[in-house]
DNA sequence: AATTGCAAATTTGTTAGACAACTTTTTGCC
DNA sequence: GGCAAAAAGTTGTCTAACAAATTTGCAATT
């Protein structure tokens, strides 16, 4: 079988293996319900004959999904769809966000961070107060506003996380970091307010004032006000 | 190469394939910090000598770490790994959860359930309300402590959490469900607390009260309640 | 001496066929 | 009809080869 006659058209200039294609054509199937929890997806000879490509390839395409937890696969019997109650992970599928998406993200994001810069208060050693000082120092030194200036700025958000000594915390804090990256460096390099990095440092410095004081209630506060006022920064430019 | 004389002894009477067994020590090499961010993995025939098994394996390996958004490949030029800050997919690698994990991962919940709790109250519709109601409904129907009863437990958050309307919410509550799922069923079934149930069913209700007047509040606050004490049931037996 | 151009070597992507290991179904015997 | 053995079906792994893209090395030219 040649490669030009698989069932779908080439659909875009951009060229995505073929493996990867066929992963997220199955998860979409799975994801919308036309695979139910519990049932076996075709055999891997069916799906390689309805795709139009070799065996091996559906089955990295399905390698994916059991990494992502979708699907467990039984040798001898074959793959089936595991509930959505017990999958174990989580993960953005659509590859850029969209701005109501960034707006749910950071809504998420919000009641984390809280939580995180009052455990931190509670909890934080000097080698964490050390890093979390770091990063502000590293962001206050960056040109405003490069790449690394928005790196310093996470940073210093996941050095609160991880002052709270729960791996979770600071993992799930990194992983929203890394999805909001790209949204917060162009919404700051278009953004026409030049004061936006020192009033950022300010706000980040009371933050760290409160956590220096163990004042948990003080470091969530402070913590709202400063999302409260990225996020207008970021809606309105 | 036959498949006997792989470098390593077989290690243990579980047989876990060999590809997702050569994923995970991969990831493990990524997430310690031996392979840095940007540089890139042995080639693929490398890594097959190294490990005793074929390309194909290897191949069905790294399909996962792509998955997971930990590497990254380009034809003709090889397998690097991806900066940790661009990771896009947020998983519990461990199998089971042991205790310590457990109480972080609560501690992980608190705060979003509580924001979700709110946030369900300020937005909910009366067909959110309806699923809320009947999955408290279908715990209450249920044996105590059946697995269908603790899935009822997990859809009344669930349903919750999407009442705020915002998907992240939905998604990311229905993944940590699921990590505790099979803990939750484990201590409620070694629990020698006859009231269990109709407890929770009280703190529930207190909770749909609340979101039903639209108190976000007082919603938030139901939530903290019933958190601290099914986390208090859980830890003490 | 530096640079450009091109061929060769590397490396991942895909295909094909084969066998092993395990499960499910069918068959044949009693 | 019930049950054990055989057969068929399905996933797991291996091998060999070629395609497609990138990197590297070398040589010729300026």
């Amino acid at each position: 079988m040649t490669k030009g006659e698989a069932s779908a058209p080439p659909q875009l200039s951009v060229k995505t293996p073929v493996a990867e294609e066929i992963a997220q054509h199955l998860v979409v199937l799975i994801r919308d319900g036309a695979m139910a929890a519990g049932t076996k997806l075709p055999t891997e000879q069916t799906l390689s004959r309805q795709f139009g490509v070799s065996r091996t390839v559906v089955r990295e395409a399905i390698s994916r999904l059991k990494s992502d937890g979708l699907v467990e696969s039984r040798q001898g019997s074959g793959v089936s769809v595991i509930p959505s109650s017990l999958r174990r992970s989580f993960k953005l599928h659509g590859a850029v966000l969209g701005p109501q998406q960034v707006i749910e993200l950071l809504e998420l994001r919000q009641p984390l961070e809280m939580a995180s810069a009052r455990r931190a208060a509670a909890r934080y050693t000097s080698e964490d107060l050390h890093e979390i000082v770091a990063a502000q120092h590293r962001m206050m030194m960056s040109p405003d506003w490069s790449d690394e200036g928005v790196q310093a700025d996470l940073d210093f958000h996941h050095a609160i996380a991880k002052a709270t000594h729960n791996p979770f915390y600071a993992d799930f804090m990194a992983f929203l970091g890394g999805a909001l990256r790209a949204t917060i460096l162009t919404a700051r390099s278009e953004s026409k307010n030049p004061n936006i990095k020192s009033i950022t440092l300010e706000e980040h410095l009371k933050i760290i004032q409160a956590i220096e004081a163990r004042d948990p209630e003080a470091a969530g506060h402070a913590m709202l006000l400063h999302l409260q006022g990225a996020s207008q920064r970021m809606t309105t430019g």
